[in-house]
DNA sequence: TATAGACCTTGCCATCATTGGAAGGTCAAG
DNA sequence: CTTGACCTTCCAATGATGGCAAGGTCTATA
């Protein structure tokens, strides 16, 4: 099978896969005499796991472990484990401090008029003169009120 | 005062107030004899409103837009609220793909016992062959379940 | 058989925001 | 006057992906 079946069969592009390649994520396959790439559903078959694999936000450097792992018969499911919940971990990190954002923003906005007039309380906080402790607190998180938020 | 300076003043690197200048997002300073940048308060306010902004995971260019609107005194607050929602969905959006992932594999990964045998939920699902639907099994999960069909 | 068009090959560029480094000039303290 | 910290510009790399170009190959059809 040439590079574009392998590439509708696994979901993996075309390019992706001959990146994949160049970085040794997977192994050079046999060519035709032709030089085209020839791929086995063996092959295939690992693209899957890689596109899964990304599709879960696996780097490629995590990917390749899993990989290793993966051929592995005697592998540990405790080192695929520590791989996965460090990967957690981070998914999660990034996905509250793109939530801090968002709660910070969407509040600012919540007490923005949103009218023809220049007033707003978005622009008021970003162009404060200081990064003083009364910068909306993203940390702390205090439920309690300051909604008029001083926005002088 | 001097880029270094600046750049302590406003928490934005020397690095990156040179880039920010060579794409225009901010206006070219004035120059020392020597050819070194000189930064006047106003311009490190402006920095700082920079900083504020990206801390808050604005792109360059919306930040260029904010600037716009922050220096434009006939600005209607609408078009600042527009600019801070539609990052907002876009934050919200990123958040929950992230939060996504994570509960997968969360949840593969807390059906993995993380010992020293090969079989392992997380290999397991992402080996799968096909992109059939039935995700993972739940709480129930046969510890029996198929053992990843491995390459070789 | 000739040809069109779809596919393959390699290689280079662009993204986005940021960091790093090299080579060379400048400034301030000792 | 030296030293070291700073400044300047330019170039490169990051990660994962898409795009394009120039050229070769395969396949179906006229």
């Amino acid at each position: 099978m040439n590079i574009g079946k392998a590439a509708a069969a696994s979901g993996i592009s075309a390019k992706m896969i001959r990146y994949y390649e160049s970085i040794g994520l997977i192994p050079e396959v046999s060519r035709t005499a032709a030089g085209y790439r020839e791929y086995t559903d063996k092959d295939v078959h690992r693209l899957r796991f890689i596109w899964r694999a990304r599709d879960l936000g696996f780097s490629v450097d995590q990917m390749s472990e899993l990989l290793a792992l993966w051929q592995d018969r005697g592998r540990a499911s405790a080192d695929v484990k520590r791989i996965a919940l460090a990967h957690v971990a981070e998914l999660e990190r990034k996905a509250r401090e793109l939530m801090e954002m968002s709660e910070t923003l969407s509040h600012l906005a919540s007490n923005c008029q949103g009218d023809s007039r220049p007033d707003c309380p978005i622009i008021n906080q970003l162009s404060k003169p200081c990064g003083c402790e009364e910068a909306v607190q993203s940390e702390g998180d205090k439920a309690d009120s300051n909604q008029a938020d001083r926005q002088e």
